[in-house]
DNA sequence: GCGATAAGTAGACAGTGTTAACTTCATGTC
DNA sequence: GACATGAAGTTAACACTGTCTACTTATCGC
């Protein structure tokens, strides 16, 4: 008498198994590209019944990558809440960032995945910006109190987004090599990159 | 009678038509998901010839990276080579590293991307550094001519290829929306970024 | 209890990657 | 020219996947 036959017929929360049973499934070999069958064999349920609620696998990914930009989002907002000046709240959300790229390789993968499920809508949806607005914002005060080099905001943030998402990504991908870059090179190039952003 | 039925029994060579049929499907929605079958279809060949000289999809999707990184070491060569001083130097092959990032959308995505083929097979590959030893030349070029901070060449490299890398895939998932970073985020960032490391 | 509806099941289908047996052909040797 | 060998390509089969549809189960409101 397995867990699935003792089971009543509904799930009572297949929704939240669903997404809960994808999201562990992501950090097995091949990442997003579980079946979809494999996801409703472990929620315990036959095969069919996530069309139930995702109208298919992308939907599911769509939505997974959001909850990923919720995350990450909360992880700056918790270090700039605990540090102290703009500058300092800067570094220390610039680490939360790598913290959370680099811990959750295979999520922060799917969030920036472009040919994965619908990227273009959810890169649309204001959920994925929450982590960039911190930064926006924490630039902005850091000028304004003279602890960062005076540039244009816009230019500059994306300029710190594009640092943190790069050094997260050629990171994961194990191209910033030992024998190159040094064992560290991710400190390293955050402390290059810094230098010319503080004053 | 179809040009299928005029080619004769051979195709003389297949596995270049294999990879130029490929690349040329990368462009197509789906990019690098496109199926082996229609890659053969369209090479005028049964399904599984493809395995002949491929032993899987992903070493094909593999040797396709490595020419994309072949074609972008050849691109910060070539705009290195017509460039002055080591700082307008470091400039050009920046933008050429963007402008081939942004002008091959489909492809980039593929040399970076993670989940498909073995990459990390592609990224032990000597041909996927080729780009990066271009760039950590003309840091030190630089540097020695007093036209670049001086910093530990290894994460300052790090970062410039961070920022670059960083840059190309924001702007290619459209995460630099121009409502909150202007119509030329790109350029803005990498004004920003490089006030922070020339002299 | 009944009706409506949501949630889940079972089966079907088309398509895909891959494999193995078979076929075709080119090349080298005698 | 005949023959053997091996590479290149074909055909058919298989397992698997995403998705759809008809059917079943169960819940809720009246």
């Amino acid at each position: 008498m397995t867990e699935a036959q003792k089971r009543p017929y509904h799930h009572g929360d297949l929704r939240q198994a669903i997404l809960e049973t994808a999201i562990a499934m992501l950090n097995e070999p091949g990442g997003w590209q579980f079946t979809l069958r494999e996801v409703a064999r472990r929620a315990g349920v036959s095969h069919a019944a996530p069309y139930k609620h995702f109208p298919d696998k992308a939907a599911l990914l769509n939505e997974i990558a959001l909850i990923g930009f919720d995350r990450l989002h909360v992880a700056l907002a918790s270090a700039r809440s605990s540090a102290g000046n703009a500058a300092e709240a800067l570094a220390a959300a610039s680490r939360a960032y790598l913290v959370f790229g680099l811990g959750n390789p295979a999520l922060y993968r799917l969030m920036f995945g472009a040919e994965i499920g619908n990227s273009a809508a959810v890169h649309r949806d204001r959920r994925a910006m929450g982590a960039f607005d911190v930064v926006m914002d924490l630039l902005a005060e850091g000028q304004a109190a003279g602890l960062i080099e005076k540039r244009g905001v816009a230019g500059q943030a994306a300029s710190v987004w594009a640092q943190m998402h790069g050094l997260t990504m050629l990171k994961l991908d194990g191209m910033l090599r030992p024998e190159r870059v040094g064992e560290d090179a991710v400190e390293a190039a955050l402390a290059s990159f810094f230098e010319g952003v503080l004053v």
